[in-house]
DNA sequence: ACAAAATATATCGCATACGATATAATAAAA
DNA sequence: TTTTATTATATCGTATGCGATATATTTTGT
């Protein structure tokens, strides 16, 4: 039973279930965000703009681990839906400057519905939610340099 | 300090991090993969088959919690690699009979020390580990419906 | 047997993600 | 003070993922 292969084995693998499982949960938040005109990346990067009003794409960068070509043309959509405003920083013209609109922020009410309807899907004990919370949050924090 | 807004943060979102962690396990396999000439959808696809041998695109659609037409293009990919061999099923002739090629069998032993070189840089422990496993597929056969 | 429902793929359009590369602005170094 | 290096975006090409819709095949119901 025990050979070399065993580790290419599906059901061995750490990675792919966290694969699968944020695939899922995307697939759950669409219906959902639908309402809201927001696909899944677009609704996180509303989540920071909601909390900090101001921020530099760096910062969207460093704040949902992902990069600027992927953030790019995702902010110039947002933009043309009135969502936010980007302009060049004037104090140091290489930085990106997105701001919230009074339209973006009226979206935040339609919002906070989001995350009640969706923690109905995923029953998970306070206990179980904490622990797999800290430990996604281990991996994310393992190595700075991505 | 407690808002309606509150379940908005980021830093409250159980799922965001599910998100971000997939993304950045599957940027660290891309390098890893690079030398296999397969990408990390290519790659769970290619751990089914080296199990499996020969199976339908609907398996595949169910052991990788993915989609069909997600799938189909990717299978003709793989065929045009010569890894794989697509035919129709002569029994059912709605069913994708996809068998793996002497070729794709090979890559095999190739393969082996991708999931060594990926564990060096989670560094869970054996106890994390297995309750990480265990409640991402808690989440994952919660609701048998996708 | 034959119409209707179910099943398995196929196709299309849109929105990410990312590596690679290029460009503009600033900082650092000589 | 110039060159050089670094930083922050921008652009391009490729590969997913998914909803919506269409098609072919089989099963079911009558």
């Amino acid at each position: 039973m025990d050979n070399k292969y065993n580790c290419l084995l599906l059901k061995n693998q750490l990675c792919f279930p966290v694969y699968a499982v944020s695939n899922k949960i995307i697939r759950r938040y669409q219906p959902l965000l639908k309402d809201l005109d927001l696909t899944y990346t677009q609704y996180i990067v509303m989540m920071v703009m909601w909390e900090k009003e101001v921020v530099n794409e760096k910062d969207l960068v460093n704040a949902l681990f992902l990069q600027a070509n992927t953030l790019n043309p995702l902010l110039k959509k947002l933009e043309s839906k009135g969502l936010v405003e980007i302009k060049k920083d004037e104090l140091d013209k290489r930085n990106l400057k997105i701001s919230l609109t009074n339209e973006g922020r009226q979206l935040k009410d339609k919002a906070v519905n989001v995350p009640k309807s969706l923690a109905k899907e995923i029953n998970l004990s306070e206990e179980e939610a904490i622990f797999f919370y800290k430990i996604l949050y281990k991996i994310l924090n393992e190595t700075k340099e991505d």
